[in-house]
DNA sequence: GTGAAAGCGCTAACAA
DNA sequence: TTGTTAGCGCTTTCAC
């Protein structure tokens, strides 16, 4: 297979290489005499041209390509986000260079190195935390960056999230509507911004319904993990906290709160209600049915692909952030049935 | 950011660039002085050099980078097999520049181009077809190509696979271990590897335990997905096969049974006990439970990936396909129940 | 053991 | 409107 050049073309239609180029790129073709541009094309695709990216991106300093930064493509709640992200990219003629950092900081910086040296135009993290140095290094060096799923404390890059303060309220207003008087919080890590803003919207939410809402109803997850929720589940059942009803931070602690709960001879939801978040793929086929908060996974991504489209286009604007609504959905849930734990 | 450029290095180092080149290239470093190259090195650490990739690709051709394609990100079998490769590349010095197809031919072509334009290395292919023209241009242009969970029929293309054949015969015996007589299959698409080998798998195995084995014992599905196994499920139910016991041919296929034989006012596995295939993250809580074959998803990247790496560091090796063993997993599966529906 | 020179394939001033 | 020139940053002959 050999690749036809630039030169070659260029020979065959009878100009100059730069002549060619010109013919060959949409934003330089009007420079170049109408008839001899069709020319330069015919041949072209009969040699079945097609510019060499590297050489280009070696002049340019450009590459149609972006860094889609991903903590763990293993959790499901990712997969559908690519998907809305390169959805919106192909058409645009960009494409993503997927990296897996296992939620590693090393990891990530590497990558990130490695990207930039390879001219990706702008990135997408779904890795981000609240207090961020990778990310505040590259808003300094006004890179452009979306995130998706979390936003940032540091700097003003632009994000796009569920709207995960409202989920968290419907949550709470799910138990309560069924019955639930003692609703307790498992919440995720308290460095990234959808584990402390649900945490923050769960308290709130429990004050706004007149619920007692002690600090000690919210439990910390060190991690997203089934692990930790079974973990921090335990010790709730553990502590002497009454309660019927659990907001989970995410999907998998809820699972994680399942399996403490079903380890201890407890039902769902006879005994204990749970709500996860995310409504991530297949959760809709686990037992016991959850009851969950669905976000747009595919709409995050594509929205945020756009957004970083957008920046790359018009560098001076500075795109604002973006809540992406969220919906509850109900998969079998009941009242507190057994009382004697409600105190 | 600057990025410290190769002649800066050689400058500060007092010497020509393309000996600056020889002293930080492991392969060249032993073509120059031991103080001098000790001298540049230290030059290049100092100014935070790191080669431009590039640059470098474009001279040489390569990339120590390979393309992993994929048809779908979020069906949960794929993204431990990226997880896989990815383990092995990462400490070669390798990266795989991922690819998603959704399946589609045009997608994949274009991709692959694309790919080989940024002067990839080599393949990792889990989207294999036993009749796949692609596959067949890379082989007969000696690209370095490894299959991933499917093999392909045309040319000798390495290929890691699942022991398909193994599995199946242990679904079936299982079924049979269980008191079960009357077995049905829900087959993949025949034009996969896997689909058609487990489809033979299960013919054979039937045979070998003496049990009836008509065609219509088998249902060929169009995709691999849940809505195929569920119509395929539903048009069994319709016939008047008489069986108590389901091979599928993966996880979706099984889930897809279940919803039809739930749809139906059936239950598993008081009424018809159900197997699926590959094991997938996520398949162990669903309801009802389910059996399943259990295939070393991580290990089929990891294992592809070695193999990748050895045809590059010696082209003239041209290593043999692997079958990776598979076990029984099971999941409160029980004998036949209802007698009713046996015959 | 090191330097000089060339060039991978392309695009962007500048000239004509 | 087209051609000339230069160079992105690197590696690799070839010569010394």
């Amino acid at each position: 297979m050999h690749r036809a050049t630039l030169r070659e073309v260029a020979e065959r239609a009878g100009v100059h290489p730069a002549t060619a180029s010109r013919a060959l790129n949409a934003a330089t073709e009007s420079m170049v005499n109408a008839t001899t541009a069709a020319r330069i094309q015919k041949v072209a695709k009969e040699l079945g041209y097609s510019p060499n990216p590297i050489a280009r991106s070696l002049k340019t300093s450009r590459s149609t390509s972006i860094g889609l930064v991903i903590p763990d493509l293993t959790n499901p709640l990712f997969p559908p986000i690519v998907r809305g992200v390169e959805d919106v990219l192909r058409p645009a003629g960009y494409n993503a260079w997927i990296v897996n950092t296992d939620s590693q900081n090393d990891i990530e910086a590497d990558a990130v190195v490695s990207l930039r040296q390879r001219n990706v135009e702008g990135f997408v993290f779904a890795t981000a935390l609240l207090d961020h140095a990778l990310l505040k290094d590259l808003a300094e060096s006004s890179v452009p960056v979306v995130l998706v799923n979390r936003s940032t404390g540091i700097a003003d890059i632009p994000a796009v999230t569920p709207d995960d303060a409202a989920g968290i309220q419907m949550a709470v207003q799910h138990l309560v509507d069924l019955g639930h008087r003692e609703i307790v919080h498992l919440a995720g890590p308290q460095d990234t911004s959808t584990g402390a803003t649900r945490r923050k919207a769960f308290r709130q939410a429990l004050e706004d319904q007149g619920l007692t809402h002690d600090a000690d109803r919210i439990h910390l997850c060190e991690t997203w993990s089934e692990e930790a929720g079974a973990r921090g589940m335990g010790i709730m059942l553990d502590s002497d906290i009454p309660f019927t009803g659990v907001v989970a931070g995410n999907d998998q602690l809820a699972l994680g709160a399942f399996e403490a709960l079903t380890e201890r001879g407890l039902t769902c939801p006879a005994d204990v209600s749970v709500v996860g978040f995310n409504d991530i793929p297949f959760i809709d086929k686990v037992s016991p049915p959850m009851t969950t908060i669905r976000i747009p996974h595919v709409e995050i991504g594509a929205e945020a692909a756009r957004m970083l489209l957008e920046q790359l286009d018009d560098p001076t604007r500075h795109p604002r952030s973006v809540l992406l609504p969220v919906t509850l959905v109900v998969r079998g849930s009941t009242g507190p049935a057994n009382p004697a734990r409600t105190a």
